[in-house]
DNA sequence: CGTGTAAGGAATTCTGACACG
DNA sequence: CGTGTAAGGAATTCTGACACG
């Protein structure tokens, strides 16, 4: 499992590809980065590399765009989620802490 | 499953990155290509396009190499392995026939 | 706001070849 | 055989800017 997600979260693809893959523009994937809706890394000379979770989550912005939400919206959507991820991430610290302290008392 | 080997398998990286990730010269890697050891995919224009698959394939060549196996006998082992992998396919392709006749037989 | 485009430069990639051993 | 390198050209990518709406 966390094999695979090396995968998907390796950032080794440049934007002519990521172009090709998506359908759209450079242009238009630069211009995302510039509104905070991808990271792509940079490689030594500058150039950008993108992870294949980045491919998909192109395509949910193109798909957003093309049902007319806006940039900004679409940031703010994503902002909201990683909250609520957040949240979930705290939750479940803090359960993780409850047991090792009473759950799983394997010796004592 | 099948989709995490997708990611695997797609050709999406460039010579320059390959060489990042498995310590290579470009040299190499196209030698590589030209002993029949990798197969990268062409873009529209030319340039070669790698999988994640193909950069595990060459960490392990350069690892035969540095033991002093050369690139002929590196294929001749490939050569073989696929054999026998196809021997196995044959063999479950075949067990999947003898099931279908014989052994699930759901209605009759 | 979101996208197109022309501009100029820098970095990438390609092929075929010569070199060495 | 396996790899380095210089050569020249073609394609890629980058940035900052002007345009339109």
């Amino acid at each position: 499992m966390s094999e695979e997600a090396s995968y998907k979260d390796k950032k080794v693809i440049t934007i002519g590809v990521v172009s090709e893959l998506t359908g759209l523009t450079e242009r238009q994937i630069r211009y995302y980065e510039e509104r905070k809706l991808i990271f792509p890394e940079r490689a030594d000379k500058g150039n950008r590399k993108y992870s294949f979770n980045d491919i998909e989550r192109l395509i949910e912005i193109a798909n957003k765009r093309e049902e007319g939400v806006r940039t900004y919206d679409i940031r703010q959507e994503m902002i909201k989620k990683n909250k609520e991820l957040d949240q979930k991430v705290r939750k479940n610290m803090l359960k993780g802490q409850i047991n090792s302290r009473f759950g799983i008392q394997k010796d004592r």
